[in-house]
DNA sequence: CCTGCGACTGTGAACGTTCACAGAAACGAA
DNA sequence: TTCGTTTCTGTGAACGTTCACAGTCGCAGG
């Protein structure tokens, strides 16, 4: 709880005035700056009145430890470094937000380096970067398989987590169970009546849209549906109103688009040609962006917690900054099916 | 250019192999550290010579510099904080983003403080924390009004800058015209024959809600047209759907809502009472969001340049650092009308 | 009265740089 | 030869902490 000091009014141009340090705290205290020191890791030791002494002066001074110099002696920053792609998109922002927070919670600093481009040198060296700025631990945001295939060649100085890393065991992963959301998706479609459900999936280079696909083809043949063929989009919304076009040439009575944007757009080619959703095409998307309700139809959707998986890399980066060993672990996040109106049952 | 190294295998559990220091490059070229130092400053008087063995040295143990060191003994860390409020919406994630590629190219590294709740307490804390971690500088990104308020009580022992933060002038301000933008999303309405445009405001504590608000009255007044009442909203679709309902409620023919989140919870009430749009009611967003073009009908909206804005935030900042003196500045982007079919001519 | 021990406190060095200065070569000029 | 310059290079201290050790003090036991 860093309490709030009053704010001294200063003039314009006078920054910097020089913060207490240790020793002013010692010679104010009357006592040398180890005890400053033990009284701040509060060790064991310290007589009841010095400690009192110290924490009046401390309090005075409104002294607060340097954490530059705290780092280098230490080689310990209490800084995590953060390396995502678009942070943009409403999931990658979410991680990351997620993620900030709990890093405050544990009162972790949090560096942050955005890629350009998507590849195994730029992954690297976003690492890198960060690692040379002194980082305790990294965690890469990219769930794209070049991404993870650029993580094998991050040489390991300091623990790496990953985010939605796909099944990939060469550094610790937390994702959400795609494959599980693809599943409930189509499994709700199915429930409906709907013969079999398309599937309009994201980039192949995303191991999401891969999870995905996964998920959706596991839950049709578990139901002996028929397995139509495979739609692609970018995830933008602009790819989602082309893959309808291909869709409406189609029986498709039901479909499970890999995200919210790209069902926009599909619903907005539906809306033009006069289809009517979900009368004749049910419409189940993944993400449940903000927005996600207010589509035309308010959008049925899987959710995905970010916040929870911010958290729990956290969680795992701590681990093993605690032990010095990595853990080559994976946690995952169940998602949630929200039912709204761009789904119902099948037209016969 | 960092060279990115071959990524020596090594197997689990060994982390931080020691990195070569100034003191072993120095034994190295068997120099000292001084002219080590030198070397990496370009100093110009090294021999020439004595340069090339160094950075043989160098390049040999792949040395870099420590940063957490550096920044020690020069009281420089070469690195910025942003706090930011909600990065998960689109103008903070794509203010962020822009401002960390920016820093990026200056050699800057970013730390980010997100907050939880936004008030005078949080911002100053936010800023203490970053400060105290050792940044050179802050941007906030927090267009509301509390955190305006608070800037005038952050110590200033760094410099400043503030993102869309309104005509105060307590600190240097970047800032999106909203007052143009939002003056040409009228005239564009005006312009196709609207008696006058209605407006759908923002959160009245969020200054680029009120600057919309009086772009949206200047140019009706500008144009002799009626003063409809306000609407105010949240940012949300859903408070842009509520907002609709009481719009159908009046002889509305166009109307300017102050972002695309609201715009697009507008246009499905809309669509769910069977007022077609744009045929009977005009609308015009604001921000341009990816998703913008794919709504139903594709949003008419003004577009906000918002890696420029972080590019002018962190000119801003580096001019202050340079020069150790604060500048009242504002730097203004423009923002552009994107016509697209959500408006046309009045109905008659 | 000394010794030993626990409780507490201080000193010196280290972390990896930069800054301010001092020192050594090299070289031409007196 | 000696000196003064110029050019280059090295030394010591500092930045603000922590770590490992070495005190000092009071008091009980022999």
């Amino acid at each position: 709880m860093a309490r709030v000091k009053p704010a001294p009014r200063r003039g314009p141009g006078q920054f910097r005035r020089r913060a207490a340090v240790m020793t002013d705290v010692a010679r104010l205290a009357g006592v040398s700056y180890q005890t400053v020191s033990r009284v701040l890791h509060d060790s064991p030791d310290v007589k009841r009145s010095t400690r009192d002494r110290v924490l009046a002066a401390i309090q005075r001074l409104d002294y607060r430890p340097n954490p530059v110099a705290q780092a280098l002696v230490t080689g310990r920053s209490r800084s995590l470094g953060v390396v995502s792609f678009d942070t943009t998109l409403y999931g990658p922002a979410s991680t990351l937000l997620g993620l900030e927070q709990a890093a405050h919670d544990a009162e972790y600093a949090v560096a942050i380096a955005s890629l350009r481009a998507l590849n195994r040198a730029t992954v690297v060296e976003a690492v890198d970067r960060l690692v040379r700025q002194g980082v305790d631990g990294v965690v890469v945001v990219a769930p794209q398989r070049a991404a993870v295939e650029a993580l094998r060649h991050v040489p390991q100085v300091v623990p790496v987590v990953a985010v939605e890393a796909g099944p990939d065991d060469s550094v610790p992963v937390v994702a959400v169970d795609q494959f599980s959301g693809a599943a409930s998706a189509t499994r709700h479609l199915l429930e409906l009546g709907h013969r079999t459900v398309w599937h309009v999936a994201g980039p192949e280079d995303w191991l999401e849209a891969e999870q995905r696909v996964a998920g959706w083809k596991a839950e049709l043949q578990a139901a002996k549906a028929p397995l139509p063929p495979l739609l692609r989009g970018d995830w933008s919304a602009r790819s989602g109103y082309e893959a309808a076009q291909r869709l409406v040439a189609t029986d498709a009575t039901a479909v499970f688009v890999a995200n919210d944007q790209m069902a926009l757009g599909l619903l907005r080619y539906l809306y033009e040609v006069g289809r009517e959703t979900p009368r004749t095409l049910s419409v189940v998307g993944f993400d449940d962006i903000p927005e996600a309700a207010y589509f035309t139809p308010p959008l049925t959707t899987v959710r995905q917690d970010f916040a929870e998986v911010g958290r729990r890399c956290l969680r795992l980066l701590l681990g093993q900054l605690e032990r010095r060993t990595p853990a080559y672990q994976r946690a995952l996040v169940a998602p949630e099916l929200v039912v709204r109106r761009s789904t119902a049952a099948a037209p016969r």
